[in-house]
DNA sequence: TAAGAAACTTAGAATTCTTACC
DNA sequence: GGTAAGAATTCTAAGTTTCTTA
């Protein structure tokens, strides 16, 4: 657990225990009524009756510690203070350029209702509907218009490949900065996908997610190996042979005994809990006590595998790259709709020790392998089936083409379905998100009203709606996540609805600001939310009545959850939900922040550094951090060193360069005046040096725990960012590498440099 | 209608590959 | 050429939303 993000084990379990106790509260005087689950109860508790502020009194417990009092180091200060800063503002809202008229034919295949699967068979006669594929080819090719079977071989091998170039006519390439292939590394076009325009193709039928879909089905985790006999495994200091079953579950452990993992109480019990259940009787017997058992051989022996890896010549090397690529242009890529396209994540996930972030109750479980005969295939029925591994069989193969993926199966840990689904480069990816960020740009032409509607509401006499109105304003404004009920065996966290009353402090002044609310929480993933937000008088009136009569554990919006929210939402503006006021004020934000910030006569690294910044605003916003990247300490030692050693570099230059001066003044030779030239050359480059050090330290301690590439991908409608490219002439490959690209081709078609989000 | 299941997006960590520097 | 730093990629957990079922 390094650096700021603390995973908080400590203030959790303050959360957890006060869940607990009120919890055993409820179970001994309501339940047994009802089913079980302690979500179920509170939801019941919170919005059914009128009589829910006693219930509140009643679920609510003693708290020992409202949350817990952090540790923060200084620079997380910074990043708090700057958050606050980027976020005090509500975003203020910007002329839409953009008409209905702009929006490309694309954008009218918004949302889908989910319909029953429209199979190949029904649409086989061809002329009706306008198949993408269809589209594509007939330009082409019309004989092969026509739908066509492919067989194994055929799809292995090559895919069919498109014949004219002018698909390819992708804008942004046009600009001559193209990406040169690495030397040595030509294309094997088997293992690309084709490119598919899918943009400028009419959209499926509503639900309809493809028509013909073609795969290789998963690729299993190769089997188990079972550890030499020098390596051994040690039990109170003697070593001891373990069974295959349990040796294996051994190694997930020895193999992560340096992982702070370890050294928690909840890990070790889950692991040694699932360990004995796969223990033969006398394993069973012996091995009681984790604390007895000693890994570090199993440790050793993989680091040195490791070691032995990177240590490989480069044939060898060359050698397992070879047949890497091999399992990916087999299992890699399917067909969709006659075209090749790249699967995300083909591989089915390996046992191993189950990796809960945070509080996570079930940290330390073994997850169990998953078997052929746990995975159900979807696929066209008109397709050739995936064959299972040889003495397998599949759970289930199913032709449901509304919806993705094509393969799942069902994890142990949570009982959570998994599946394989495409890359997101693909059109099935793409088109979602194309239309993830039309919802948001529809929410920035109402928004005004929605905003006005709230802040209306903040006066209601219903409380259920003055509760609605306050979330939708920390939504809007700070960006938060909906916040749904969770389950008991996850980690305590909370998003919007689910804050409880220990998570906010309320300060009718703090510093010199009025009405300031104090949020820390732990938000998605364990990650703390910390923030001091100065707000409206109505809005911290409101809260100081929602808070009023309940302990530290009681909701604060106890009449309001993510399904009410959603459901009045979905009322204001179709499609709206809490998440779209997410990507709406963070696409806002960068716009903002762009214009804000980009001088069209800096040069390209200054444009650059402006562009980082309008990310790094968007990332504070949304929260995005990361753990502070190992050596990191180290690492900034060693650049200060390298500044300390160009200082002394300059002040050398310096002095070089006077006594040259003065040389020169003694003896105006040529010789002298040239000597002179050259040690101020020599200074200039050593400054010039010196001050590129001293930005990079800067920004790497700005950016030490912040995470940029969340927002960039997930957040930013990429159209901004292409249309800033545009407009102020920087490469698009400073901004978007390769896999961004193919990913945001869409937008790097689409968007002009007068793209207005 | 609400709970639970299913489907899909978002998230940071871990791992691998590439580049920069000595 | 070796090493460290940085970038890219992979991995899978953890969310949100939608759909289905009782």
């Amino acid at each position: 657990m390094n650096g700021y993000k603390e995973r908080h084990h400590k203030s959790h379990k303050s959360h957890k225990s006060s869940k607990h106790s009120h919890k055993d509260k409820d179970r001994h005087s309501s339940k047994h009524s009802s089913s079980s689950s302690k979500d179920k109860h509170r939801s019941s508790s919170k919005h059914s009756s009128s009589s829910s502020k006693d219930k509140d009194k009643h679920r609510s417990s003693k708290h020992h510690s409202s949350s817990s009092k952090h540790r923060h180091s200084s620079s997380s200060h910074k990043v708090k203070e700057e958050r606050a800063e980027v976020k005090q503002e509500p975003v203020s809202p910007i002329k839409m350029k953009m008409d209905e008229d702009d929006i490309p034919l694309s954008a009218r295949m918004v949302k889908t209702e989910k319909k029953r699967p429209c199979y190949a068979e029904d649409d086989d006669d061809e002329d009706d509907a306008p198949l993408s594929v269809r589209v594509d080819q007939a330009k082409k090719s019309p004989s092969s218009a026509k739908k066509r079977k492919m067989d194994d071989d055929d799809f292995m091998s090559s895919p069919k490949k498109k014949k004219t170039p002018l698909a390819k006519k992708v804008k942004s390439e046009t600009k001559p900065t193209p990406t040169t292939p690495k030397k040595g590394k030509e294309k094997d076009p088997a293992l690309q996908e084709d490119k598919w325009e899918w943009w400028k193709d009419e959209g499926l039928a509503e639900g309809c997610k493809w028509r013909y879909l073609q795969h290789m089905g998963p690729y299993f985790a190769p089997e188990y190996e079972p550890l030499p006999d020098h390596v051994r495994f040690y039990y109170d200091g003697k070593p001891v042979k373990l069974s295959p079953e349990a040796e294996e579950v051994a190694v997930f452990y020895g193999r992560m005994i340096d992982h702070d993992y370890t050294t928690q109480e909840v890990f070790n019990d889950n692991f040694l809990k699932d360990w004995r259940k796969v223990m033969n009787s006398k394993e069973k017997e012996l091995l009681r006590d984790l604390r007895k058992c000693n890994f570090n051989e199993i440790n050793d022996y993989f680091k040195l595998k490791s070691e032995e890896r990177k240590a490989m010549s480069k044939e060898g090397k060359l050698e397992i790259k070879k047949q890497n690529e091999e399992i990916v242009k087999q299992y890699g890529f399917c067909v969709i709709d006659h075209h090749r396209q790249k699967i995300g994540n083909f591989r089915i996930e390996p046992p191993g020790l189950f990796r809960g972030r945070g509080d996570h109750p079930k940290r330390g479980m073994l997850k169990k392998r998953i078997m052929p005969e746990d995975v159900i295939i979807n696929c066209s029925k008109d397709s050739p089936i995936p064959k299972p591994p040889p003495g397998h069989k599949w759970k289930e193969v199913r032709h449901d083409n509304t919806v993705t993926w094509l393969c799942s199966w069902t994890e142990n840990i949570q009982g959570s379905i998994k599946y394989v689904m495409l890359n997101a480069a693909s059109k099935l990816k793409g088109e979602k998100d194309f239309n993830k960020y039309e919802t948001a740009r529809k929410l920035y032409k109402c928004v005004d009203k929605i905003r006005a509607q709230y802040r209306e509401d903040w006066k209601s006499k219903e409380m259920r709606i003055r509760q609605r109105a306050v979330a939708m304003y920390f939504i809007d404004k700070l960006a938060l996540r909906a916040g749904n009920e969770k389950d008991e065996d996850t980690a305590d966290t909370v998003g919007c609805c689910s804050i409880r009353v220990e998570h906010i402090k309320l300060h009718e002044k703090l510093d010199d600001k009025e009405y300031v609310v104090e949020f820390d929480f732990l938000g998605k993933d364990s990650i703390r939310y910390y923030n001091r937000v100065a707000v409206e008088k109505r809005v911290f009136k409101n809260l100081q009545i929602f808070m009023e009569n309940k302990s530290p554990g009681d909701d604060l919006f106890d009449r309001l959850n993510t399904a009410i929210l959603n459901k009045h939402l979905q009322s204001l503006m179709e499609g709206l939900t809490a998440k779209v006021f997410r990507t709406f004020n963070a696409s806002r934000t960068l716009q903002e922040q762009l214009k804000l910030l980009t001088d069209e006569d800096d040069n390209v690294p200054g444009k650059m550094l402006s562009y980082n910044r309008a990310n790094r605003a968007v990332a504070i916003l949304c929260n995005h951090q990361r753990a502070v990247p190992k050596n990191f300490s180290q690492q900034m030692e060693n650049l200060q060193g390298k500044i300390d050693a160009k200082r002394d570099a300059v002040k050398d230059a310096k002095r070089d360069y006077k006594a040259s001066k003065a040389d020169y003044k003694a003896s105006r030779s040529i010789t002298n005046q040239k000597n002179v030239e050259k040690k101020k050359k020599a200074l200039d480059r050593a400054q010039e040096m010196l001050h590129k050090l001293e930005v990079q330290q800067t920004d790497k301690d700005e950016n030490k725990e912040i995470a940029l590439g969340t927002s960039k991908l997930n957040y930013l409608d990429p159209r901004i960012s292409v249309a800033w490219c545009k407009k102020f002439d920087v490469p698009i490959e400073k901004i978007y590498n390769k896999t961004q690209r193919e990913k945001f081709a869409w937008a790097i078609d689409m968007a002009e440099e007068d793209y207005e989000f």
